[in-house]
DNA sequence: TTAGTTATGCTCATTATTAGCATAAGTGGT
DNA sequence: ACCACTTATGCTAATAATGAGCATAACTAA
């Protein structure tokens, strides 16, 4: 099918829409969600809620538990300042949270992400915000919960065991996606992607990569969201932060990692890999950290986000050369064996080091 | 608060509003920018048109050339599958250039960022992307132009000239903000960001910073869009991707650069900042330049880009021995000295570094 | 032929990174 | 007291990456 084909499908399928819009309003809605993050006994965890009118609600399956969602709340173009302090306002309203470290993620507008655009609703472009709160200082409203992130990627944890499910199912089915490909180019072009995404066939693993893993699940259909999406009739290209994507193929019937409403699950890849990229170089951890810890309550922080384990002495020498923190002097002393210095954050870094480890060849002083 | 009511709420809202607003209309619309980039020799323009209702211009002021702006488009709810979508389709529509390489930048939704707002016009909320296209395909469709980015960022450029704007004009001005704060705590963190925006006192020189040079000018009244924007009785508190930003202060008189419509030098800070970053993980540079180039030529356009000179010699070492290029036996004659070979972008690097650079200190391999 | 220009190869010192070894200083159990 | 076990911390040797520069090659224009 040509792009221009495509379109004018589109256009056509548009005006059916507009057409059978039920219910009077706007015709265009600014949803703002939070990716927010905390950490449980050094597990990276995010505040989900149950989404009250998810589809599956809908189409009269009342026995199903609704899946995941991310807390949202909608952006009141008269009242709200700016985006970020809309988002400030309703967490602030629903869970008496005060957010610390906000940062915008991205913005998802495709049509149809929000199935009750099917029934005449209004478009709705999710503004998701990443934001990093200190401890657990939530107390269970509502439907709200805390939940380790890495139920919704499995694959992306590779602290734990070696991460089997890679080899064992993900492989094996990319694999025969690829090869179902009829054409050659296209399916070099499939073969490249999975394996740089998931750094097989001796490409590395690289942990920023969390949103181009889930959405060639995605396309694969080895996530549920896929056949949920398809058993909705909503087939749509999406649009990503790493650029579009293909249409959907068949289901596999595999179905990999706690499933989240809606495309919500995209956007905590989107929040994973765009905290795993920035800790590199910018002191985001400590967001996440009490003023004083010790240098393994700070890697194994580190460690928790990126998924992967790091060298001990080495982590050590890089984060007290770098001059990211500095001694207080207090010791502590419940480690299980010798008693470890705490260090706090050394401001005076953001001052030193521009992007620590980063820099063009050889740039003129 | 279930969905339902939130589509209640926003109704009414949305009634209040129609009823203190001038025209009928939406409450919200999307507006599409494009920071449409290419290279014409050698330097990165940008394309821009006049804004067509300018404040100015509504205020009587109809000899007054209007400003440049970031070419625009609106949203079509109905019609646009995804925003990318939406932005391709009015650039192709109106200048019908295909753009290739295009990124989402950043969500602006500050209240009053238009002033059209003001006048009972709708919350405009503007999600701008990043374009890279090939060389100027362009035919100079109505007022649409390019224009040098150095041209709105002069102090961006340490290529030519050492930049000697901000030790004569910028430095001495901010230097005079910081004291003009009777807060000494609020002094010294005017004082840090200064030093750290724009590499004084012993801190380095992060071309990446361009938002926040530019905020910091903004802030302290030393670009022509804050003396605008206070006339018009705006005074708003900036949501920006690296965080809020204070209000503004006095203005100094001083005016530097060339100033944009709307905020739309913030917008064009957010992208070069971007870009900044982006070269040095991830090979955009190549959608900039033509299959076949030497490396002086890709050398040459990373430092207009980044605004600093890079070493010749290991510049080339990196980007040979990085696996970057590789050589197509072909050469180019006209170099001016000694034939130069020709190179192409090597696909295969991307299988081959997740990141090249960066990582954590001794992540297990 | 000569001066000027660009391309390209190579070296050397410095700094970072990786992967260890080794010791220090606690714990709990016998 | 002694043991096995834990975590903390100091140090080193091999290797890789980076910054700065010298030297030579191959062309052009006067």
């Amino acid at each position: 099918m040509t792009k221009k084909q495509k379109n004018e499908k589109t256009t056509e399928q548009s005006h059916q829409c507009t057409k059978a819009r039920t219910h009077e309003g706007p015709a265009l809605v600014i949803e703002l969600n939070g990716v927010i993050l905390a950490l449980t006994d050094g597990k990276p965890r995010i505040l989900v809620v149950q989404h009250p009118d998810h589809p599956k609600k809908a189409a009269g399956q009342k026995d199903s538990i609704p899946p995941d969602a991310l807390p949202f709340g909608p952006l009141d173009p008269a009242a709200d300042r700016t985006l970020e302090l809309g988002l400030r306002r309703w967490v602030q309203e629903r869970t008496g949270m005060e957010l610390g470290y906000v940062e915008q993620l991205y913005t998802f507008g495709d049509r149809n992400r929000d199935p009750g655009e099917l029934e005449g609703g209004p478009r709705v472009i999710s503004v998701p915000y990443l934001a990093l709160v200190k401890e657990k200082q939530l107390s269970g409203m509502g439907t709200a919960r805390w939940r380790d992130w890495y139920e919704f990627f499995p694959w992306e944890d590779w602290l734990q065991r070696h991460s089997s499910v890679i080899d064992e199912e993900i492989a094996p089915a990319l694999e025969n996606w690829i090869r179902n490909d009829p054409d050659p180019e296209s399916r070099d072009r499939r073969r490249e992607r999975v394996e740089i995404a998931f750094g097989l066939s001796g490409a590395s693993w690289d942990e920023e990569r969390v949103l181009d893993r889930y959405e060639l699940l995605y396309e694969t259909g080895l996530v549920a969201e896929q056949a949920e999406d398809r058993e909705l009739g909503i087939e749509y290209e999406r649009e990503s932060p790493n650029g579009s994507v293909e249409l959907p193929t068949d289901s596999s019937g595999v179905s990999l990692g706690r499933p989240m409403a809606l495309d919500h699950r995209r956007i905590l890849a989107t929040a994973m890999g765009r905290l795993r990229g920035k800790i590199k170089y910018r002191p985001v951890v400590f967001e996440l950290l009490p003023g004083n810890f010790t240098l393994l309550q700070l890697q194994r922080v580190v460690e928790a986000l990126a998924g992967v384990g790091l060298h001990k002495q080495n982590f050590r020498r890089f984060v007290e050369k770098g001059g990211l923190v500095e001694e207080t002097g207090q010791w502590e002393a419940k480690t299980g064996g010798r008693p470890a210095k705490l260090f706090c954050f050394r401001r005076e870094v953001l001052r030193e080091r521009p992007a620590p480890g980063v820099g063009l060849p050889g740039a003129r002083h």
